[in-house]
DNA sequence: GTCTATAGCGCGATAGAC
DNA sequence: GTCTATCGCGCTATAGAC
């Protein structure tokens, strides 16, 4: 059996670059070294770069909301839920060499520079991020888990905003031991 | 009296710049047309783009840090200084369009990018910044204003990742309105 | 101190052979 | 599907006139 398709491999490189990079330090150069092919064969798999970014952060918020959303079935606590979902941020973060942030972290640092379409596509992941995140809260509020001061709406919206930026800050000053220490501080809080 | 110096609108120009468009995507020629001198003459004022950023973030450290510490000395509560120190963050963000970011998250994210010695800046911003919440978190804790659990480190590092986050994910969703809901929720918390 | 002019490079993208 | 070759653009940076 051969390796994975080349389509496939271009996605690899170009999320793994835009996560070390950002979207617009990352070139079909850096990808074609990445994969082994020449940059004009990359426009065959994705006519422009938008194309690329757009296909990229699509299959990222297909496969993270699966995940999470997989989190959420479980017959778990809501503590359990919570660190589980935390731990989706990690797993990204301590692949490679860790000097990697969240993929839409980095877009949306970028957002103004980024196409309507695409920077809705940034809009909708947030969105489907705090909505789950109010479900894991709302478990834990009903079954007396979590006791934290404020509405549901508030926290999740600050839950996603600190793993988001614990993710940058971490990179430049603490690193993994850091977001960590982030993850276990929240714990603490919304329990209450 | 005639205009500020050229120097000084380079550097309001490529600030402006940088906390919409990020490091990678501001150009010479950008500042060339908010000024109005020729990209040339940029560079007789700054010689390289990383002298230019570096002399930004130098000054941006020293305004920042400044006004914190002026916060500080005054004889509030801690929650005022808390507030207060919140509310640095968002004057930056209110400012002009409302599109714009905090300089440092921008830079942050775009860490990889960077020489050296820019990295340093960043990493010492993060530091100093963590080091001035720790201060009004012991004075809250002290005097009782505080009853956080967990320890006041994580707790300062929390909140200026929770900061900086909320700042990039506001930008996409939720805008000034979300920050401030953050910013309440924070304060609901770090009372305990 | 600001200008015109230009060098030199890397970028995204296209054309056409294989 | 991947290749070689190339186009046109915007970028940082420099040289030299004024």
């Amino acid at each position: 059996m051969n390796s994975i398709d080349t389509r496939t491999q271009i996605l690899d490189a170009a999320q793994d670059l835009i996560q070390r990079l950002g979207v617009n330090a990352m070139s079909y150069q850096d990808i074609s070294e990445a994969v082994g092919i020449r940059k004009a064969s990359i426009h065959y798999h994705f006519p422009t770069k938008d194309d690329l970014v757009a296909a990229l952060l699509d299959r990222y918020h297909d496969y993270f909301l699966r995940l999470v959303d997989g989190i959420i079935a479980q017959p778990d606590s809501a503590e359990i839920k919570l660190r589980r979902y935390c731990s989706l941020f990690e797993a990204t973060l301590s692949s490679g060499n860790g000097d990697k942030a969240c993929l839409y972290g980095m877009v949306g640092a970028e957002l103004a520079t980024l196409k309507h379409y695409l920077v809705d596509r940034v809009t909708a992941f947030y969105r489907d991020n705090e909505d789950r995140l109010v479900r894991i809260l709302t478990q834990g509020k009903d079954s007396g888990e979590f006791g934290f001061a404020g509405d549901i709406r508030a926290m999740a919206t600050s839950i996603f905003s600190l793993l988001e930026g614990g993710f940058l800050v971490a990179r430049a000053h603490g690193g993994a031991a850091q977001y960590r220490a982030i993850v276990e501080q929240l714990m603490r809080l919304v329990k209450g």
